[in-house]
DNA sequence: CGGTAATAGTTGATTTTGTAACTAACAAGG
DNA sequence: CCTTGTTAGTTACAAAATCAACTATTACCG
């Protein structure tokens, strides 16, 4: 039996990332599901309409590395609760510019808010230096340099 | 419209963490997919029997933090391979102790030889005290200390 | 003991995701 | 124009995750 080997599981970064998003994820996840009946895809949507205003899906899909199926279905909730409005680009009549409407800017807002104080919540963990870094290193691991 | 507000998206620590495990996590995913044709879960409870030998399905669904379905399904996925064998816990027939067989042995010390290289690979992006740090903020943010 | 509660693990129904194929609109070259 | 190729977005079907209910067994307590 290969018992007590070197590798330690609880140091494998892809291991150990995963465990770190699920659980600093949690307590977030809950709030926007319990008050708005939100996926994770959807605030993620919600999120770049109200930081960046309107654009299309394409361009949140390229932004946020997020399946244009992802997208598609995502937007579609977000329309159904009225939280975006969708209007086709007239030169170009396959897509279609996606904008938050005044619920879905209140929406945005008050999960923003909540965002905010959560993360502030994580970051108090470290020192500043020490949170700049984790950002900074977590960032060039996801690719997003 | 509330464009340009100072709350940053690629800051937010859950957002960054998820895209980093995602990310990160690609590249080996693809490696027990195909070879062994696992999930993610799957290999997960097999790491933990090559690590800490003969356990409880209960015990890997603490350990790692994974629902007793998605272990019970795991280990059932598992077994159909011939990677895990599974005894009855004469004392407390309600439970049973897991082991890799042989065959699972083998499986096992071959995604550990990947995800080594893989894991050195992902730290060589940072240096050795950075790393280390990485791995002690990411433990404390999982709950794992 | 006997009945209720707790525990290990499984199963089934519902939701969500992933993959691939599809529609509609535009682009480019002949 | 017309054929072929590309792009934005949707939909259909299969795979997987989630949640609740279930079985079998053991523990607790009057």
């Amino acid at each position: 039996m290969s018992e007590n080997d070197d590798f330690a599981l609880r140091d494998f970064l892809p291991f150990l990332l995963n465990q770190a998003a699920e659980e600093s994820s949690l307590a977030f996840q809950q709030i926007y599901k319990d008050r708005y009946g939100m996926l994770r895809t959807e605030w993620r949507v919600l999120f770049h309409l109200g930081i960046f205003g309107r654009m299309t899906a394409k361009e949140i899909g390229q932004r946020a590395r997020i399946h244009k199926t992802k997208v598609s279905r995502a937007v579609h909730k977000l329309a159904q609760k009225r939280f975006v409005s969708r209007t086709r680009d007239e030169n170009d009549r396959r897509s279609e510019h996606l904008e938050l409407t005044p619920a879905g800017e209140a929406a945005y807002r008050d999960l923003r808010a909540v965002a905010e104080t959560y993360d502030m919540k994580l970051a108090a963990q470290f020192t500043t230096g020490e949170a700049a870094l984790l950002r900074m290193m977590l960032r060039r691991l996801a690719g997003m340099e």
